[in-house]
DNA sequence: ACCATATAGGACTATACTGGTACTGTATAA
DNA sequence: TTATACAGTACCAGTATAGTCCTATATGGT
């Protein structure tokens, strides 16, 4: 299949949600209603993403995540990273060692090959690129508490 | 991770050792001896690829596998949709009415575009790519029995 | 000071997939 | 006729994935 697994799906989604008001709050309750994914499952993708750094998060009433970054600068491959780990198509497109076969294995150096290409791929990407083409719903898509100010403790606050 | 599974990681591996003698048939026993994986497993790859018309086969003795094209028409992605069906980097990439969100979704167009992409970098590799840069150990890694001949069937026979 | 809200960080479960095995059947060449 | 080698399928164990739940902690407002 050569597949991102679900949650990374679920996760761009959430990203390029959350990226129509970059700098607002987005709370895990507001993302789920918008999102209509299950409430526990974007709960720990936020938990997941703000803790590789890809959103900053804020405590308390009136907290919720924001976009650590210009949805410009996010990049699918950042993405991919920040939720399943390193990109490799292979296991041994990054490790020597795991496989039995090295020595006749002359293909090692071609699959990273590929693999450089797709990651290129990923990183040409950003949030900004993902969500290009209709800007069409987007009055609809936010719902009012999404237009809440980002909590104080992050803007650099008094 | 986004990766391949191991299986076609072997099965690239198998191929490409059995590129270094395009014409001639590899026995599954002779494969497993050259290439150091478990023999079930071995034969469980011949077998998927045959079927899936990558090799042809030929049973009896002196049966075994054959490339049943030249390597350098046999492209990476058609390994991989060989052993594990057609690429789509997401689930929504090739088909609709899965996905919950889809129309929130803004971003399926885009996604398929990056399936796009790599696809074609998966195509652009063949198999005789794959093993372009050593090419030292051909010698050692064929062992007799891989030099004889394609059985009879398989010749436009008689 | 207190309370409601909202994230942090786990542990936990059910299910699906992956890698690997085993066994029975069938075609082929000698 | 027999040994060889592929065909097909059912099976099993280990692991990864998707999803749930619970407790702790931080924040803002009253």
């Amino acid at each position: 299949m050569l597949r991102i697994s679900k949650f990374t799906d679920y996760g761009t989604v959430i990203l390029a949600l959350m990226a129509h008001n970059p700098a607002s709050t987005h709370s895990a309750a507001s993302v789920t209603r918008q999102v209509g994914l299950p409430g526990s499952t974007v709960s720990k993708l936020l938990k997941m993403m703000s803790r590789s750094g890809l959103l900053t998060s804020c405590r308390g009433k009136q907290g919720g995540y924001t976009l650590a970054k210009a949805p410009q600068e996010i990049s699918l491959a950042e993405v991919i990273e920040a939720l399943e780990g390193p990109i490799g198509i292979t296991e041994c497109s990054r490790q020597n060692g795991l496989c039995q076969v090295e020595s006749h294995c002359a293909i090692r150096r071609q699959w990273q090959g590929v693999n450089g290409v797709i990651h290129n791929a990923l990183q040409q990407v950003s949030l900004a690129t993902l969500m290009h083409p209709p800007a069409v719903t987007e009055a609809e898509a936010i719902d009012t508490s999404a237009h809440k100010e980002p909590c104080t403790t992050q803007r650099i606050s008094v």
